[in-house]
DNA sequence: GTCTATAACGTGATAGAC
DNA sequence: GTCTATCACGTTATAGAC
């Protein structure tokens, strides 16, 4: 009981303020919301709401990040010791079919992401763990899944990792502008074509 | 000469605004910028440069079908009849290098582009019309390709357009946050890919 | 057609009471 | 820890002189 009280009940408000900061937006939308907005929906003054973040793009990179952890638990896991393209599939589509249910942190993240092409932003760092991180245990698992025969082997499982992270960006952004784009049939359809190339193939 | 002077002059200075500030953001990068340091970098007041616009976001549409127009002269056309995927990878790759050059374009375009997901934003059409058009031509490219038996017909030229698309517009994303990455690899690998499995590939 | 000046607004951030 | 009140700023847009 070195810190009493205040501190560990500050970072548990904090967490606290994070969910639920992600619930609104993923239920209401994000569109450049501020600061105030935020702070309406939770329940608290602007003031009150940034005395726990040192500035909005801090609070915003904070939900992202929150949303990484609460996403990993709930929908991850499976896909990082899968050596099989179905299983991996499987994998990314749950998550990617979760996505169309919040809308609101998609958007979020797509913004923040052209945002952050600034190496001054302060979600800058963030977006380049996160893509490192996804990449690596990504072309991992595709590593695995070629040594076991049910990925093909004529593209590195870096680029194809790199390329799945494209796919599903690109076409989370054509969703974003046209909800009837069919993000998880695209990355689908190219995880999909990296079946390797049956025996006798086209005469 | 129905329309004298002023109507055919103002249209022309508009045009040469467009161009300038094109050159500008093209040079100079784009982070946000706003109206004044636009209107500062072609010589306009910020009033004198909203002249010329309703607003600050159809000015920014109108310097991205500029640039549209301008790529088109300078570097399309080539791949609009081609139907042999080595023609159309190098017409593909010609455009995506030169967008390294023109970095601040390409910041705009991520940018606005997240922003247009709004259907109220005054950039919403013109994403919708530009991607549309983009696949419409992308996948009669890939079907004559298919037709001419250069390109796998394991995938629907619909599909490959769109995933392109994706794989260009999301490869391009990281390329913003980390100028290191190569673009212009991620997409000639998907391209590459599309080959037909050749006939007795893997035993 | 272009300018200066300014309106009207929303923003993030801070000071200070409680 | 949370509030109210306010600051300081930058923005787009507009009015009106020239």
């Amino acid at each position: 009981m070195v810190q009493r009280g205040s501190y560990a009940k500050g970072v548990a408000k904090r967490e606290q303020i994070l969910h639920e900061a992600l619930a609104v937006i993923a239920r209401e939308g994000y569109r450049g919301a501020s600061v105030r907005e935020i702070a309406d929906a939770v329940g608290l003054s602007q003031a009150g709401l940034l005395h726990y973040f040192d500035s909005k793009e801090e609070l915003f990179v904070e939900i992202l990040r929150v949303r990484d952890r609460v996403d990993m638990a709930a929908l991850g896991g499976e896909t990082d010791d899968a050596a099989d393209l179905g299983a991996l599939t499987d994998g990314y589509l749950r998550i990617i079919r979760h996505n169309t249910d919040v809308p609101g942190l998609v958007q979020l993240f797509a913004q923040m992401a052209s945002d952050a092409a600034d190496p001054q932003h302060p979600a800058h760092a963030y977006f380049l763990e996160r893509g490192a991180m996804f990449r690596s245990g990504c072309a991992a698992a595709f590593a695995r899944a070629q040594s076991a025969g049910t990925v093909t082997d004529r593209v590195a499982p870096e680029t194809i990792a790199r390329t799945l992270q494209a796919v599903w960006d690109g076409a989370q952004m054509q969703w974003l502008l046209d909800s009837s784009v069919d993000v998880a049939g695209i990355v689908g359809a190219y995880l999909h074509s990296l079946a390797p190339a049956p025996e006798g193939q086209r005469a």
